[in-house]
DNA sequence: GTTATCTGCTTGTCTGACAAGTTAGCCGCA
DNA sequence: TGCGGCTAACTTGTCAGACAAGCAGATAAC
């Protein structure tokens, strides 16, 4: 069914009129600064209605790409794209994201945000890491599925940090992985160990960062997430580059 | 200038529907694959025109959190917010990011990029590093700017990790912190030896990839964003939490 | 010369209408 | 009864016109 060949539908007037004016700011035609043109240039320019233009324009807004003001105009902002990470390129065929890609950047960061946390965690730190991490162990027992407790372990890590940017943006890489998570703790995951490992890999983590050992909570995220990543039969973090190497063409 | 009190501007209309819409979604009293209220019912509920709601729901639509189907309604996304990493919380006060925790997630991941970019570094890698590196090494003589160059190095050694995805991510940050670079390459920043200190570190970063030491490389990087730091007289990385702590409250 | 006002332009908001797409149910027919 | 097609109701998409609110520059008054 999700093979089906979707029908090509009309697309949407908005869509068009937002694309044609982020190219035309990304290509650098309109520089931070630069005012663009009135909303009834634009219904003349596109032939469209000043809602469709209205929305276009809310659609940048809300990409941080302009700034409106009323009785001024709208303007391309002063940092534009400089507020909003894509996962997927802008513009780029919106193919599905590349998860070897998205795990060796969650390797690069968790490792760091592990040894930052061995320094700053707090006995409540500490205690919010205890609670999913019994769940877990109470699901090796049991069989359950324990993919949120999973969840649950890595944000108390990364809230250890004591810095809300980094704890969101960890809990942003955490949700691109969550299914990835499943397989881990179904019943095939429990019945070929993989559970009991990632959990062991868990309980170093919290070792290490309760001990405060900086270096050993770096290397024990490292080695979770290599595994981890190895147990859904990805090879992350090597000497071997995981994406698409795209050096030839240029 | 910049600290005079800005007026309290009347908020608009949209971003207060959004932002009321949004929340009800992060708070998962909407969850994905749930039908938001119809655009009349909005209006209602709102009290506010049709077109308000509409560019409301544009709004959200830009940020992916919510699909709309012509004669369905309007859906919260299957992956809402997982698509866009904003670096101001939305829905927050939008204050300016705090520059102490940019810096820090910075250093949290270009350690890591750094370790990466020792294992995998291609000749081709090292040779993209050595121009700016040349750059910053004449501008040092001259007393120039070089602060596009110093960007343009850090770019480099994200390159250098061949992942396209840690790639852009990190030019992400980079943008961040680029006005935070210039002070280190003005006149004054030449005359105290920050340009200095800076390139210093750079090279130490630069010897330790081209000789695919990880550990070495992990080290420089650190040094050089915790002395980057410390050079804007921010305090970062350390066992203190940077972040305006607010446990307190809540 | 300085201040106050006016005018025109721009975005923000409201209203009403029709087009296009979907769902559900009704109706007629075999 | 079971089925097919049709209609009606509802939803989002688009259009048009209007007024309010905010801003800049020109104009008039002092």
């Amino acid at each position: 069914m999700a093979s089906d060949t979707l029908i090509a539908r009309p697309p949407k007037l908005a869509d068009a009129v937002s694309a044609s004016l982020q190219d035309r700011i990304s290509a650098g035609e309109l520089v931070p600064g630069d005012r663009l043109p009135t909303e009834k240039q634009m219904c003349d320019r596109f032939g469209v209605s000043r809602a469709v233009v209205r929305e276009a324009i809310a659609r940048l807004k809300a990409d941080g790409y302009v700034e409106t003001h009323q009785g001024l105009g709208a303007f391309v902002a002063k940092d534009a794209g400089r507020t909003n990470f894509r996962l997927v390129a802008p513009g780029s065929a919106a193919g599905p994201v590349d998860l070897a890609q998205v795990f060796e950047l969650r390797l690069v960061t968790e490792a760091g945000v592990a040894q930052m946390a061995a320094l700053r965690r707090t006995r409540e730190d500490l205690a919010a890491m205890r609670g999913p991490l019994a769940q877990m162990d109470e699901a090796l027992r049991s069989g359950d599925q324990a993919s949120e407790a999973d969840d649950a372990f890595h944000r108390a890590v990364a809230s250890a940090t004591h810095n809300p940017l980094v704890e969101r943006f960890m809990a942003f890489m955490n949700a691109q992985v969550r299914e990835s998570r499943v397989p881990t703790w179904d019943h095939e995951g429990h019945a070929l160990g993989r559970a009991a490992a990632a959990q062991a890999e868990h309980v170093a983590m919290f070792d290490a960062i309760a001990a405060g050992d900086a270096a050993a909570a770096r290397r024990a995220a490292e080695q979770h997430l290599t595994a981890a990543a190895s147990r859904l039969e990805m090879t992350i973090g090597g000497q071997e580059p995981t994406g698409r190497v795209t050096n030839a063409g240029e």
